[in-house]
DNA sequence: GATGAATGAGGGTTCATTCAT
DNA sequence: TATGAATGAACCCTCATTCAT
């Protein structure tokens, strides 16, 4: 993405440029060597030749192997913590609610490189206490507590007839973890159209029919 | 030499009975350490040490690092697969097929360390190609055939109004991931009834309703 | 001192003594190279090749450089601090006792490879902070104290001339580091007869003239 | 480019001058980070930092790190040895030459930052074997020799009565090294009054009695 | 001259694997 | 068979040195 070829014509460009530029290279290369090998797995030295760096270069981005790891993840998937706030306020039909979260879901990371951060949340959340207690409060907790009104809010409206899918709102995102895990392990054997399940998921919990 | 000092000591036991019991505690070490730090995070030294053994002792029953890893999976969800074959074949209502498939789940993966297991073999997957492709050839496409031939039969017996589900048969079985990966991720935080769950997403499933 | 190819020949002595053999070629070895090159210039590989084990064995009987270095110092001169305790009771004539001191110092450190740990601890003292503490307390403090006890002594009897002498016991042992570092630095330029000028200190101290 | 923007910001002080008010900031700092740390413990970058310069500046000035070092001990320690040549030609009294010479040290060596550069030429010296070779005949052959001589011509004219002392005019020197390894190695623990132990060496030398 | 980002060789440390006992 | 000491390749990280700006 950042070539050392294309140095001589960027001569232009700001110092601060070229490190930010330099610095999203190693977030690049980093996500591909995490996620084909996984965090312990991946050696810097691929990072790096990957990114198109010097080994040493990535110590002035990032202080360690862990700390390029989170800042990985905070990086990509911070900006999507502040979308979910919106939904949580929203009085739409519970059916518009679901499409929007599924097109944001399948546009905004099934569709990017998104998808891999999030499974290295999955993956690799064991391993990173912190990471994990992170994302369950600032996203998981959140989620599930905005998706539990909206459900009881539908309920009382009569849009949705099944009571107990609000003490269980983790049923509904099921097939969103469901289309990432599926894009890492499976998709080369047999590929899932993970918008067309998406939108038969919405229509199975709102009781649609064909 | 053989038959010569160890003799008196070995009593009842014969030589293979205590072999395999070694092989089966270094798995069960090798499960905790694996699951805890990851392939490439665990340690020999610390599944010797947890197991009760010496560390070459590991190699006498393993080629290496990764033939225990598989050998693992292999031990302990290779027993599944064969009870998998039975459900094709079933007639029975569907509900009563979802039902049985469900408390199976619960009972003997999410209930036992089998539930660890299939958490490996979802976070490094990625890192173990033939392994992903022996799991979709002999656990998730026969699964999904499976499913798929039970949903469309009970889609013409009128039992199942989503036609669309004969598509999707991950949605069935999506809910048991989430139990998998919130066990090891957020359970510490938010502990989640699964039974209760699949409870639940049967109903929907089946449009039955509170 | 501990060969690799001597293994054959070695097939009767124990595992514990191989070991020790092993341990002490590696402080062996340490001990040339840290005062070659200094704790921080020295490379474990070279102490390794010296020692004639694996980079790797050294790990098995040191925890890092830091303790490999810690463990030579008190190895080497941690007997001497026993040897201490008799001095002070001593009620010989001082001229005796500075003999005996001296005569210590010279055979039992100038002469050994004692002498290059104690160039250590001179040259290595500020960037080990406790070292030096250790050091001060256990041996410089308990030293100079016990010194400081017998001159009062000597002076109350008459053997010493110079009571100023009891204010700085520093400067009975002055000429013992002074050899110590020439030893290090000039002896190759210009031999130093230690054992010599120790007399002659002794002489000067207690004022016999030739 | 030479005069160009930078001119009106150098009112009256030249270049000349700022250059080497930045080498004395880098010889200072360096002398700080040596002392700390030792030649291989110390970071160039901590030398740039303390001295309020670039990394790079550093090589304007100096070859590199070694070159750093050498020039920091020539410095400072070089106006010394003119000095030092004065004491030969001196045919004062024994006693007034010992306490000038004490005092010398005690003002110009003990007291100032020449401390921890002679600390550094006593510690760092066997890794720089030319800086020993350099010291050896600039300074301590020399000094030696002189202190011989005038020992002889002490002794011919009865001010000192131990011959043995021109054998060994170590001894005379021996509580100036003392003194400046206590300060490195135990003066936080028990500091000691220097100037006070060299006039006390002085009268145990020439045999005064309190 | 001055800067500091970039480099990459080097070194401490770990750990899978081997093998003599 | 079982052991665990020994090995050494591999990897993270540091830091002296360079060089484009």
């Amino acid at each position: 993405m950042v070539g050392g070829k294309a140095a001589a014509s960027e001569t232009r460009s700001g110092r601060g440029e070229r490190a930010a530029a330099r610095r999203t290279a190693i977030l690049d290369a980093a996500l591909d060597e995490f996620s084909a090998r996984g965090f312990a797995g991946a050696r810097l030295d691929d990072v790096a030749l990957r990114a198109g760096v010097a080994k040493g270069t990535i110590y002035l981005h990032f202080k360690d192997k862990e700390a390029l790891f989170q800042e990985l993840v905070r990086t990509m998937l911070g900006p999507l913590i502040a979308g979910l706030e919106q939904l949580q306020a929203s009085d739409l039909p519970i059916r518009t609610v679901l499409e929007r979260f599924a097109d944001l879901f399948v546009r905004e990371i099934y569709g990017t490189r998104r998808r891999d951060v999030a499974r290295l949340v999955i993956t690799e959340g064991t391993r990173f206490p912190e990471l994990a207690e992170f994302y369950y409060r600032e996203v998981v907790a959140r989620g599930i507590g905005a998706m539990r009104a909206m459900i009881k809010r539908a309920v009382a409206r009569g849009e949705v007839r099944h009571e107990a899918l609000s003490r269980f709102p983790q049923l509904v995102v099921a097939p969103g973890l469901v289309a990432i895990l599926w894009a890492g392990l499976f998709d080369r054997f047999d590929h899932l159209d993970v918008a067309g399940m998406m939108r038969a998921h919405i229509d199975i919990l709102l009781e649609r029919r064909e």
